[in-house]
DNA sequence: CGTCTGGTTGATACGACTCAAATTTGGTGG
DNA sequence: CCACCAAATTTGAGTCGTATCAACCAGACG
C-alpha cells in the first residue's frame, strides 16, 4: 500500500535517474537526452559513511554524481569548527569545470552511505556538445547552486534558529520532492541533529530544542531518520520560505523536447 | 606624489581594466584578450548610490561588469531584515549566463555611485568564442565566485562576531589589491557600517564595537570611508583567514599568453 | 548483554541584540 | 564661509537568544 501516488507517472517504462528528474525541473527532456544521462552511471564508486569524498587540498579531478544517499561539502577552522555549506542528495552533481581550479577549497563527505557515479571531464563534454537541450539544462542546476547558497547565507545571517531550522528542512524535502524521493508528505532523512547544526550555524542542543518546538507547533516530525510534514502552508510561512530560489517552475519549457 | 608603487608595471601602456587585472590572477592575457576586455565597455550605464541595480523579480537580461563604485547583492525577507550576499567592487562581473533563469531571486544595489557596462549575451558569447583564454578565466572567475559564498557560509556560521568583521574587511583588502585599488597598506572603503552589519549577520551597534575592539588591537582602522591595516599577517590570524578559496595564485599559468 | 552513537534535559553563562540618546560627519544652500 | 540637516557613528544600559557544560536516556549493533 506505497503506491508513490504523487509522483510522475511513468508507466511501464524504465525508471528515470534522479537527476533526469531533477533537470526537467527546468525543461522536458527527449528520451535520448535521458538515455544519455543514464550512461554517465558508467563509473560507480561507493563511500561508507562518514568518510570523506574528497579533501580541502586535493586536486579535483571528475565530476561527481550522487546516486543514492546525502553527502555534504563543508569548510573547516583550525579552531574545529565545522560548517556544512551545502548537503547533496541523489541527483547532485558537484564540480563542473572544478579541473580549473588547482585544490579543492572545501571537503565532501557522505552522510549516510553513497553511491556516487564519477565523470570524466571528456564524457562531461562529449554530453554537453550531443545534448544542448541537457547543457542548458546543467547551466540551470548550476545557477539554482548558486542561489541556494545564497538562500543559505540569509538563513544563517537573518533568521531565527526556529525559522532556520524550518527552512532546511522545507528545502530539503521539496528537492527530494523533485527527485522523486518523497512519499506523500514524509522522506527519508538521514542527516543527524550534528550535520543539522553545522549546517545551520546552531549547536546540536539547540537544533533539538528547535525541532522540539516545531513539532510541538505541529509544523514538522523528525524521528528514526524520517521527516514528516504534517501541513507544508504552515511551515513554509513559519519558515519566511519563498521557493523562488529554487527556480522550479519549468523556465526552461521553450526547450522542451517534443513528446 | 601618489605614484601607485605597488601595482603591476605598465610603463606607458594604456591601463589595464579591473576586469583584466583580475583574471590576470589566473592566466596571463594577451594584448588581444585584453583590448578584448577593454571593448566590453561600450554600453554604459550610471547609478546613484543607494539605487538598485536591478530587483528581485526582474528578468535578467545583460551581464553587468562592475568598473567604478561598489554593489552589492541582497535578499530580503518578509520582516524587512536584509542579508548581503555579497560584495561587487570594480572588476567584478554580474550574472553571466544568467538569462538561462526567468527571475531574478535577489537584487543588486548600488552601495556607492555606480559605473557599470552592459554586456549582451552576444557580445559575451562572441568573447569567449574568440578568446578562449579569457573564456577559461572567467570559468574561475565563477568558481571563485562560488568558493567566496562558501567562505561567507563558513564565516557567519562558525566565526566570532569580531573574526567575522575582521575576516570581510580582509577579503575586501585582497580582492581589491588584485584590481589595482589599493595603495600600501590602505584602501577606500565605502561600505558604511550598517552595510557590514547586513553583510556579517551582526547588527550595526555591534560591527562598530567590534571594529573598534580591532583598532584597539592594532589590526585595522576604518575612518573616512578609508581602510588601513597596519599588519596584514597579525590581521590574518585574528580573522582565521585562509586565502586558499580567492585562488589567486595563477593556477592557469598554463594557460599563460606568451609576453 | 554491553557498548556506542545520537538524542534529550536542565542549569548557567555570555555574546550579541535592543532601544534610546548623544555626537560626529558630510553634504547643501544661503 | 557658515548654518543647517540628514546620515552615519558612538555610547550606555538592560535584555534575550543561543552556547556551554554535564548528565542521562534510548535505540542500534555486534
Amino acid at each position: 500500500m506505497r503506491t508513490s501516488t504523487l509522483s510522475t507517472p511513468n508507466n511501464g517504462a524504465p525508471p528515470r535517474p534522479a537527476v533526469a528528474l531533477k533537470l526537467e525541473a527546468f525543461t522536458r527532456l527527449s528520451g535520448d537526452d535521458v538515455a544519455a544521462l543514464q550512461r554517465l552511471t558508467r563509473n560507480l564508486r561507493t563511500i561508507e559513511a562518514r568518510r570523506d569524498l574528497i579533501r580541502e587540498g586535493e586536486v579535483p579531478v571528475q565530476t561527481h554524481l550522487i546516486l543514492k544517499g546525502w553527502a555534504c561539502r563543508y569548510k573547516s577552522l583550525p579552531d574545529g569548527k565545522r560548517q556544512i555549506v551545502s548537503l547533496l542528495v541523489p541527483g547532485d552533481l558537484c564540480d563542473l569545470n572544478n579541473h580549473v581550479l588547482r585544490e579543492m577549497d572545501h571537503s565532501i563527505g557522505a552522510i549516510t552511505s553513497l553511491k556516487v557515479s564519477l565523470i570524466s571531464r571528456d564524457e562531461m563534454e562529449a554530453l554537453t556538445a550531443e545534448h544542448p537541450r541537457v547543457a542548458q539544462a546543467l547551466i540551470w542546476d548550476a545557477l539554482v547552486d548558486q542561489a541556494t547558497q545564497r538562500e543559505w547565507l540569509l538563513n544563517l545571517g537573518q533568521r531565527s534558529a526556529y525559522s532556520r531550522v524550518a527552512h532546511l528542512m522545507l528545502e530539503l524535502f521539496l528537492r527530494l520532492r523533485t527527485v522523486g524521493l518523497t512519499i506523500g508528505q514524509s522522506c527519508d532523512f538521514p542527516a543527524t541533529q550534528n550535520d543539522l547544526a553545522d549546517a545551520t550555524g546552531l549547536t546540536a542542543v539547540h537544533v533539538n530544542r528547535m525541532l522540539q518546538e516545531l513539532r510541538a507547533d505541529g509544523l514538522l516530525e523528525l524521528e528514526r531518520r524520517r521527516l514528516f510534514i504534517p501541513d507544508l502552508e504552515a511551515l513554509r510561512t513559519a519558515a519566511m520560505f519563498n521557493p523562488n530560489y529554487l527556480h522550479l517552475d519549468h523556465e526552461g519549457r521553450s526547450l522542451d523536447a517534443s513528446v
